[in-house]
DNA sequence: CACCTCCCTAAGCGCTTGCTCACCTCGGGG
DNA sequence: CCCCGAGGTGAGCAAGCGCTTAGGGAGGTG
């Protein structure tokens, strides 16, 4: 739980403080419990206020959670991009983006099990809002495994269904990483890398 | 939602007759909007009864969930002794073990949801009953690997790491995967068993 | 015919839920 | 000194929840 306390730098743009304080302690709950087992009235306790204090901040629950997501996978979508946009061999920029992914979804696993798991709470509007922002994920991915695959480094019968394998690989680091776990999220980012480059048939050593 | 008739062969244990029912209409509702947003009441509507029918068959809501949840993942289970006790290789028991899990996986792709991702919402007991029936489909799928490795067949610098990988990039196939998707449950099988082959370092072709 | 068992339903109980409302507190400006 | 808006509280409402209970009807057996 100490190590959470880095979870805050994540939010720093949430304002004021008590609205942070209830995304942070939304985050926990909703990772811990899932959105619909969640009572507004345990994530309130979590901040330290009354029931009634949270809807002077959010509108809705549902708000709440559409925050989470919405932050959460702009930062997603910032490391992809940030890697795709990298100097470098395509095998050195898809490694970055799975490293830097993997981490993300350990180091604050979370925030991201909120974000990859409980879409489906979301409004219609806000759904649709957030499967856009994936759809840039994918798009940043698939251009760096197109660029191996043109120049020749990366060797896949299936560029759309590779690039989908790798993502749901790192997403899925979200389910079952355990910061209680032997792994470190490094260790894992680095294993995780590796298996891409397999993945897509990087011939290179 | 005609292909999902099928569906039933998977519960034909399930007796009497309401019982089986009331599973089905149950892994619907969970799949589509999770267990805790899904009401007893909405189960028995689909199954075609009244909310106090539901009491006949099962003590609690809970216990459904339990039920669904332990069906699926013996099944899973068997599928994967399955593919470690066949004849062949360790690359044709490997791809075989991950064909036939990713291929069910995807069908049934509403059942593997539940049975995937509401683990949480089990009793304590159940819970760890469950938990087991995991730790032995994980120790299936090792075996496979250290087989592979320890024949020289597979290359790989982290067995555990690398078999929780394989699973973890199956199990995710329950979260993306879509029945009006352009890809068949076939497809995705033959794919990720190429795939897998790749991320345990499988040499030739 | 009576009688039992198995499924099933209508009605509803006790409780929790997301959310609201009237009121309180407190620092700062005129 | 009063007033004000921003941020907070305690109490509680309407709705929906999981689950129970009393009772009914169909089918087999004496």
């Amino acid at each position: 739980m100490g190590a959470e306390g880095q979870q805050s730098g994540q939010w720093a743009d949430v304002t004021p403080d008590a609205a942070r304080r209830l995304v942070i302690a939304a985050v926990e709950a909703f990772a811990e419990r899932g959105y619909h087992a969640t009572t507004t009235r345990d994530i309130a306790g979590r901040a330290g206020m009354s029931p009634a204090a949270l809807y002077i901040h959010y509108k809705t629950k549902e708000e709440l959670l559409y925050r989470i997501s919405s932050v959460g996978h702009r930062l997603a979508l910032g490391i992809l991009r940030r890697a795709r946009d990298s100097a470098g061999s395509p095998a050195d920029r898809l490694s970055e983006a799975v490293r830097c992914f993997v981490r993300w979804h350990a180091e604050h696993h979370t925030t991201a099990r909120v974000v990859q798991y409980e879409l489906g709470a979301l409004s219609e509007e806000h759904y649709a809002e957030i499967v856009s922002l994936r759809r840039d994920s994918d798009a940043a991915v698939r251009t760096i495994v197109e660029d191996g695959v043109a120049s020749g480094d990366f060797g896949t019968p299936d560029v759309p269904g590779t690039t989908l394998a790798v993502l749901s690989l790192c997403i899925d680091v979200a389910r079952w990483f355990n910061a209680e776990g032997k792994r470190t999220p490094d260790e894992v980012g680095e294993l995780y890398a590796d298996l891409a480059l397999r993945m897509v048939g990087y011939a290179k050593k």
